[in-house]
DNA sequence: GGCCGTTGGGCAAACGTTTGCGCAATGCGG
DNA sequence: CCGCATTGCGCAAACGTTTGCCCAACGGCC
C-alpha cells in the first residue's frame, strides 16, 4: 500500500487536514485531547511527512550542499565528518559533490548542488572562489560559505583558520630548536591556504632573521609524491637544509618515507614538520610533527554559518586557529 | 525577484505550462520549432526545474543516500568517491550520513536519508544488517544495497568482495616466500569483512599445512592502535610469527609503525601485509605489500545495483574480487 | 438579552511540476 | 466532399503539505 499521508489521517481521525498539519506541529490553536489524539494516530500509522511536499510549500530543504575536492583526503574527510555532524544535529541533511581538485568540475558540481535545491552551499578548500562572484547578485539565494578561502560578495561567508600564524609559529619553533636553514614544500598554486602558509613561512623566516633563499622553497599538489620530489631537489643544494616545514601531512609523510629511503635520519640529520595532523601523522616514523588544524571545528563552524545566514544573522566570517603539536619528527640539528 | 517557473515561460511564450514542460522533455508532440523557441527562451531566462515539485509528481527525487560508518576511513573514502562519481554520471544526488560505527546511530542515519526521500539506499559495511530486515515487507519501498555486507530480504541486495579469496592468496604468498608461522590481525567482531578474511586465513594456513594455532589471532577494530597492541601480543609468543596478514592496512600501518619502535626490521624480522590498499600504504616504510580492494569500483558497483532494482530488473549481487600488490613490507623471513 | 472576545477548527489557495485526456486543425484517402 | 487518422497543443487533476483567512460556538460582560 502507498505510504500513509496527511489527508489519510485526517479521514480516519475525522478532522480536516489542516488540524492533522498544525496538530502535529504542536499548534496550539488545536486543543490539547485532539493533539494527543492525532499525534497518537500518526505514531500508531507510521505516518512520515512527506518532505518535498513540504519542501515545495516552505521553500525550504532542509538539506545543505558541500562541495569538496576529494573526500580520499583526510583534511577533506575530517572537516567533511565536522559538517555532518552539526548539520545533522540542526536537522539537516547533506547532500555531497566532488570536485577531483578540478576548478570545472568544482562549478559544475556546485551547480548541481544547487539543481537540488540545497539551502546552503558549502565549499571546502576552493580552486575557484572568484567564480562564485556572481553568486549574489545573479539572484543566487542560497549562502554559500567558503571553507579555507574567501570571496567578496553579498551572501558569501567564509571560514579560515589562520595559517600565517601556524607557518610562523612552525618556523619559530624550529629555529628555536637550533636550526638555521628552513625549507618549506608549498602546496597547490592556487589555494589561498597554501598561499598563507607560504607567507607565513616567510615571515617567521624574516622574523628570526634566518635564509631566505628561494632555492629553500620547493612546490608541490600537496601530495607524498610531493615530498618525495622536493627532497630529492633538497638534497642537491649545496647546503641542504636542516628542516622542512611542509604545506600539509600528506607531503610531509612523503618526504619522511623518501629520507628514510635515502638513508637519512629524522631528526637527526633532517626535521620534518607538517601541517593538518592527519591521523596517520601520529603513526609515521617517527610520529610526525604537525601544526593541527581543527578541522571538525572548521565543519562545525561552516554549518553555524550558514545556518546564521539562513536565518538572518548572518556571520561574515570566522577564522579559527590551530596549533602546533610537538611529536618526534623534529628536533634539535646534527652538530 | 524570484526564480523563473515553468508558467513564467509559458506566459512570455503564449503557450500553456504543459506545452514547455513537454517542450523541454523533448516530447516529440511538440513541433521542433516550438521545442526549439522554448528551449531557446529558457536559457535565455535561466529557467531551473524545481527538482522539488517535480519530485512531488513523479515520486522520484533523484538522490541516494549513503551512510557510511566513518568518512575519515580511507576505504570508506574511496568508495564513497566511486559512489559519488557513479552517481553524478547517472543524474542522482548523494545524501549522505555517519554512522559513527555505531549500529544505533547506523538506524538513525538510514531513518534520517530516508526521511529526506531518497530513491535508494546504500550502506558501506553496515554493523547491523539484521537491522535492516523489516525494510522490504514493512513497506519500505526503496531498494537497500549493502556494501560488503549482506541480508536477506525483499528489495536488499549487496555488492562484496571476496575476501577469502584474497585472505588465502595472502597467506599462500608468504608461504611461499618461506614462512611458516603466519600471524593475523582480525578486525572488528561483528564485521562481515572481518569474518572472512579471518575464514580465508585459515583456509590458506590449513592449505599450506601450516599451524593454525589461535595464540596466532589476535583481534582489534581497524585502527592503528590494533597493529600496536597485536604486536606487543604476538612479541610476548615463545615463537613469535615471522610475517602477519592484517585485517586492513590501518592496522597493517600501525603494526609496521610500532616493530620499528621496537627494532625490528621489516621485511627481515618480520613481514606484513595488509589489506585495503589505502593511498598511503605506498609510502609507508617500507612500503606495504597488501590486498588490494577494488574500492571505487566497488561503489560503481552499488550504484549499478540500486539503479537496476530502481529499473526493475534487480541485480540480486556483485561479488568483486581483489589482488594482491607486492612491495616491500614482505619477504623471505631471516633464516 | 445583545455584544464582543476568545477558542477551536475548516476552507481553499498556493507551491511548480507532470501527464492523461480531450479537442481543434490539418492532411489524406476514397 | 466526407470521414478518419494524425498532429499539435491546452485543460485540469494530481502530488502532499502549509497557512491566511473565515466562521461557528461559546462564554462573559454590561
Amino acid at each position: 500500500m502507498p505510504p500513509v499521508s496527511i489527508i489519510d489521517l485526517a479521514r480516519i481521525a475525522q478532522v480536516s487536514p489542516s488540524t492533522v498539519s498544525r496538530a502535529l506541529q504542536d499548534n496550539p490553536r488545536i486543543s490539547p485531547e485532539r493533539r494527543a489524539e492525532i499525534q497518537a494516530l500518526a505514531e500508531r500509522l507510521g505516518y512520515r511527512p512527506s518532505q518535498v511536499a513540504r519542501s515545495l510549500v516552505t521553500g525550504r530543504t532542509h538539506t545543505l550542499g558541500v562541495v569538496a575536492s576529494d573526500v580520499t583526503d583526510p583534511f577533506v574527510a575530517e572537516v567533511l565528518k565536522g559538517v555532518e555532524a552539526a548539520a545533522r544535529e540542526a536537522g539537516y541533511g547533506v547532500l555531497i559533490a566532488m570536485s577531483n581538485r578540478n576548478p570545472a568540475e568544482e562549478i559544475e558540481a556546485a551547480e548541481i548542488l544547487l539543481d537540488h535545491q540545497v539551502d546552503g552551499l558549502i565549499v571546502i578548500s576552493s580552486r575557484a572562489p572568484e567564480r562564485y562572484a556572481r553568486f549574489g547578485d545573479e539572484g543566487e539565494r542560497v549562502p554559500l560559505v567558503l571553507l579555507n578561502n574567501e570571496q567578496p560578495g553579498p551572501n558569501i561567508y567564509s571560514v579560515r583558520m589562520d595559517n600565517e600564524a601556524g607557518a610562523r609559529e612552525a618556523v619559530t619553533y624550529l629555529h628555536a630548536l637550533g636550526h638555521r636553514r628552513i625549507g618549506f614544500v608549498a602546496g597547490p598554486e592556487g589555494g589561498r591556504s597554501s598561499r598563507e602558509r607560504l607567507s607565513g613561512y616567510r615571515q617567521g623566516i624574516r622574523a628570526c632573521g634566518l635564509d631566505a633563499s628561494d632555492e629553500l622553497i620547493r612546490h608541490g599538489a600537496g601530495l607524498p609524491e610531493d615530498g618525495h620530489a622536493a627532497l630529492d631537489a633538497f638534497l642537491r643544494l649545496a647546503q641542504p637544509p636542516t628542516a622542512v616545514l611542509c604545506y600539509n601531512d600528506l607531503t610531509a609523510l612523503g618526504l619522511l618515507a623518501a629520507a628514510a629511503r635515502a638513508g637519512l635520519r629524522v631528526p637527526g640529520d633532517l626535521s620534518v614538520v607538517g601541517y593538518d595532523n592527519i591521523p596517520l601523522s601520529a603513526f609515521a616514523v617517527p610520529p610526525l610533527t604537525t601544526v593541527e588544524q581543527p578541522k571538525a571545528a572548521m565543519g562545525r563552524a561552516a554549518i553555524e554559518v550558514c545556518l546564521a545566514a539562513l536565518g538572518g544573522e548572518p556571520i561574515s566570517e570566522r577564522i579559527l586557529s590551530g596549533q602546533l603539536v610537538l611529536r618526534e619528527s623534529a628536533g634539535q640539528p646534527a652538530r
